[in-house]
DNA sequence: AATAATAATTAGTTCGGACTAAATTTACCC
DNA sequence: GGGTAAATTTAGTCCGAACTAATTATTATT
């Protein structure tokens, strides 16, 4: 069992990896952005994060950094303390899909492997979060993702809604009051090809939806 | 909304409680022990929580310290978290009470208050964790405790058991064998003036105790 | 009451992880 | 291809909370 990592390094790895997923290498202003840091804060932690050993990110002056296999497994683990704990708040506590993020951030840190089980364990071993994002697996894998962005959908088209990213508190309120939460199949009805505005129906609401909010719903088309 | 206290500044106010509840004060060498920190640590520790504003301690060198109202607010507000937690987790997550110290240990300085308040309605509002212990209320307030050790019974006594305090995992495990967990009803049925050892019996066991465990069981004389 | 033993405090250091300010590298544009 | 803007890195500082070593206070012993 290798010595446990503190809670700043492990926010480190959980954004480098959610802003590499697609091999891309994350550059030191977006991840100080992403942390509330300083870039030139990120360049001193990400310099030890590359010496460590072993080595949790491979990282180049003025390269970006990107994880290694170690630092990847480090930020599934964190990730997947994190959606449990978002799933297991809202099924056993009550609380809504807007409210779950910000305790959730503060226990993903100090859970025990044992609390991690324990709750995997009472839930089934849940595949999503309540966002519909895939829960890594206990083995640290991360199921592949095929679903595509609602807002590449056209008229006529059908599909179920996976999973909302990136929205605030504000917007999934919004998007529930819509009925646009993961599981619910939905139909676009019209497209604007001037602001890129989709009209989309789900149950018996449709509404009118902008770029910035159909690009963060993805669907699996039907 | 006072502005949040630090990890070790709660553990430091928590410990304190713990060694000065019956209005004694702490003194830098116990208190460095309980938290496994050098007694230089904690006179700089101390001074700075009697700096505090608002004053977190009462201390003069060399006087030892205890809390102030302040003070003793914020260390209830720990303790009724890890009582929670530990209620919790027994109830929800099935540990055995002699599972739960650790996990409870690194949650309890980083709920929500709408955390604890959400676990605490789930629950009913528990008045004792696991182990017998009163839990703060809501108000941080702590009930009045009128237990006595079960070391002060004699043959013919009955009691019921209401808290075992200070008892590592090994005696906790081996205190359930015997049936000596909170809520039963035990009688006392010898007593050896030359080593203080009781014979106790509770259901159907029973097994003879010397003073190093009874004095960390707490009973209500019937 | 003097001294030895114990407890507590001070002074000064270290370490992690942030910060600012200054220097440097890369990227882009004409 | 030079020059400026933006991104990044370096150098040096700070802060909290621990540590060690050295000093001072208190307590206990005779």
């Amino acid at each position: 069992m290798e010595h446990t990592l503190t809670i700043s390094v492990q926010d480190y790895l959980k954004h480098i990896y959610e802003l590499t997923e697609n091999g891309e290498n994350a550059s030191t202003n977006a991840l100080a952005e992403k942390l509330d840091v300083k870039p030139a804060s990120v360049t001193v932690m990400v310099q030890k994060l590359a010496l460590s050993t072993p080595a949790l990110v491979e990282y180049q002056k003025h390269q970006g950094v990107t994880l290694t296999k170690e630092g990847r497994k480090a930020a599934l683990e964190v990730i997947r303390h994190h959606r449990l704990l978002e799933t297991w708040l809202v099924r056993t506590l009550g609380y809504s899909w807007d409210e779950v993020h910000e305790d959730a951030e503060r226990l993903e840190h100090v859970i025990s492997e044992d609390f991690e089980r324990r709750i995997a364990a009472v839930m089934g071993h849940p595949v999503r979060d309540p966002h519909g994002e895939f829960i890594p697996t206990a083995e640290l894998t991360m199921p592949l993702d095929d679903s595509v962005p609602l807002s590449a959908l056209r008229p006529n088209q059908t599909a179920m809604l996976q999973c909302v990213r990136g929205a605030d508190a504000e917007l999934l309120r919004h998007l529930e009051s819509l009925g646009l939460v993961p599981g619910v199949h939905l139909e676009v009805l019209e497209y604007s090809p001037f602001d890129h505005n989709l009209m989309v129906k789900a149950g018996s609401k449709s509404a009118v939806l902008g770029l910035n909010v159909t690009h963060k719903i993805f669907v699996e088309v039907l």
